[in-house]
DNA sequence: GTCTATAGAGTGATAGAC
DNA sequence: GTCTATCACTCTATAGAC
């Protein structure tokens, strides 16, 4: 693998592990085998490599989203297979871990592919849950906008939960009580 | 205020925005208008410091909560009222947030706080969903405990969704969205 | 493209005076 | 209880040789 590809895909991996203000440089070039030189050769720092990873994470999370969201089934098959896809819960969201980060946030490069990327995802699925309000599977008085938040918030709270646990339990709890709520709605 | 006090609470504050990685003894001190001297006299180092900070922040957490829990009401208007409390969104949950610094999972005296103030959430809003079973707000299929994580997540995932869209129109999506939810399965 | 040397600032703590 | 001095280390680069 050539040394740029390596010093994202490393990056990715620590700023998913450490978050942004507990990954340096050095600890980057170790993961990536690559020197100081080399890395800053390629990118002009810290920052720049964190902003490359990012963006990669967020077009990874959107392929592997789309993938459940593209599939056969109802809008609730489908929210559901989304929301029982198999997760390495205890490590959480990559991209959710940012928000915590008060340097992605204070940066607008760093912050824009994370709010892209909720972005896209609340959108999307209050598309699969409009679709079922069409076919009748949910009431009129279910908001896409709302219920698309309501999904992504339990998951990445789920995260939250289940690290302060340090146990899948309350992940999936929190999943199951979501399906569950939805097939009431749309019983 | 005596100079303890300041110290817990001014890395509270560190804390809440800064997490434990991106909080140094030196910022604290400043914070807290004390010494090198003095806070190395009162407390071993940054991670009692700390511990001592979580844990108040815990208890205030505690006591937030049971006052919507404790107000008088159905239990939807109970959950709801808390749900609804206003909230420094954008600043996100101050014990919440520390599930995404490795040093504070890493470390069982300062992850135990944060565990133990999410296990005493979940299992009192189980208590209260389930009061709502008993007086047939909620069908059988609801379960407690399911729900109690479903409710404590939205909130957090919420923070985590605000935080990234730096807007608190998330949050409230999010919010609306399950409490539609839940009133269609009192329904 | 990659290497090593260097640098100024900050980190987390200890020591001993007052 | 609080102060200043000091320490070994890390952080995030920059400079210039190869």
């Amino acid at each position: 693998m050539e040394t740029v590809e390596r010093l994202i895909r490393s990056t990715q991996e620590l700023l998913w592990e450490r978050g942004y203000v507990g990954t340096s440089p050095k600890a980057i070039q170790r993961a990536a085998d690559a020197g100081q030189g080399s890395m800053y050769h390629h990118f002009s720092g810290k920052a720049q490599l964190a902003r490359a990873a990012i963006e990669r994470s967020g077009e990874e999370l959107r392929e592997a989203a789309e993938e459940q969201f593209a599939s056969p089934g109802t809008a609730t098959e489908r929210i559901t297979h989304y929301l029982e896809r198999d997760r390495e819960v205890l490590r959480g969201c990559r991209i959710g871990r940012l928000t915590a980060d008060p340097d992605v946030m204070a940066d607008p490069t760093l912050r824009a592919p994370v709010d892209e990327t909720f972005r896209w995802l609340r959108g999307r699925l209050a598309e699969v849950v409009a679709e079922g309000k069409r076919t009748g599977e949910y009431p009129a008085t279910i908001d896409p906008d709302q219920t698309a938040a309501t999904i992504a918030a339990v998951l990445q709270g789920g995260y939250v939960l289940a690290r302060a646990a340090n146990s899948d339990e309350p992940f999936e709890l929190a999943v199951q009580g979501l399906i569950t709520l939805l097939q009431e709605a749309s019983a």
